[in-house]
DNA sequence: ACATAACCGTAACGCTTGTTATGCGAATGG
DNA sequence: CCATTCGCATAACAAGCGTTACGGTTATGT
């Protein structure tokens, strides 16, 4: 019973949404042909239609988790620390859909830390992320509400933060609900807004 | 060609290493009864003699995994603040065994994430590791090293910290090598080293 | 020494996976 | 209005998966 309108646009959304929810329910490693297919009420058919490949599914995959990611209504930022900290929830799982998005996100790093190609895609991606937060710390140091220091390094270490605490956020919900996370990021924050960080390189390494 | 000694123990013992190799190689995902034989240089009936289902070789790899990382050699600890560190540093990805127990602990959450009970078990791994860093901080307090304040939270600050670093190193082994993470680690615990943290319940959360 | 159990290779089973071939109704355009 | 392309179901395929049955060799106990 194929459909009586030839809708493309509104095909590949409701397969995005078919490989949103596989991904959601079993993860990367969950995401098969004929799951899609049956979340979509449709055969393998059609998936072979519009990816000749699995690894164009899961590019496919990866693709949506970047714009899903991305297109997430974040919070008004304002400017120096407070965009900083804006930045930085808009990342936390606080709400339902940011749970999902992370969830897909952590269960993608066995099949990326496994394949060269992707591992580089991640690697670069991360990086660009750092830089983005550099920017924003930046510019919160040049309001004087952040010491001086390397923004490159101490946004590094916001990121490493910022990448554990959803971790622990996906693995306990109920020890780290939004107000927890909230609080645990201010008081990152907070310890930011002291001198004695950075430079006098340090040895004695294992 | 079975073996001519009945090495029980020998036996168990090659079946771990290959079992390990795999998970290097190949992560969570390419744990397969066939990989595992083969790069035992043995059949399948071989692995089904020792683990009855799959899921068995699953918690067999977990646990494997488990006592490779508690039985890598810890440096000495001292006592207050520089035994915090050497706990911290005992995880991150400094060496290439290191790297090898994290990534395949970070390929483990793929599986972990979809399954409620695993989940749970590791939920319950991460609070038991955070409550041994909790004591170390709150020791650390004691020797006046540390700040006053909740040694619980600060514990979680921490291990999130910790388990960012190591993800961002293992994606980005060339951006994050040893002396980088040190410094970085060094960067943390000195921002840990100022009053300024907890307490004061702050509100607006999305 | 002989029965019994442990050890493990061989081989097949059923199932799921990605992939491919085929066919048919709906859309399209000249 | 008819030929062609598109969209998709149907169905089968080989390969890989976990699992099982079975047989032969080696150790073990009496």
């Amino acid at each position: 019973m194929p459909r009586t309108k030839g809708d493309h646009e509104a095909r590949r959304r409701d397969v995005s949404e078919a490989v949103w929810r596989v991904l959601a329910a079993h993860g990367f490693g969950g995401l098969t042909l004929r799951a899609v297919a049956a979340e979509l009420g449709a055969t393998t058919g059609l998936l072979t239609h519009y990816f000749p490949a699995k690894r164009d599914l899961v590019a496919y995959a990866l693709d949506l988790l970047d714009r899903r990611s991305a297109s997430r209504p974040r919070r008004a930022g304002g400017e120096g620390l407070s965009a900083v900290r804006a930045a930085m929830l808009d990342v936390l799982p606080l709400t339902a859909e940011a749970t999902d998005s992370n969830r897909i996100w952590v269960s993608s790093w066995d099949t990326a830390l496994t394949d060269p190609a992707l591992s580089d895609d991640y690697a670069r991606k991360y990086a660009q992320s750092r830089d983005k937060l550099r920017d924003l710390i930046a510019a919160a140091q040049q309001l004087g509400e952040l010491p001086a220091g390397d923004p490159a390094r101490i946004a590094a270490g916001a990121q490493s933060f910022l990448l554990g605490l959803v971790v622990q956020a996906l693995f306990a919900p109920e020890a780290f609900p939004p107000h927890r996370q909230t609080e645990l990021l201010d008081d990152y924050l907070a310890s930011l807004g002291s001198p004695s960080s950075s430079s006098s390189p340090s040895s004695s390494v294992g």
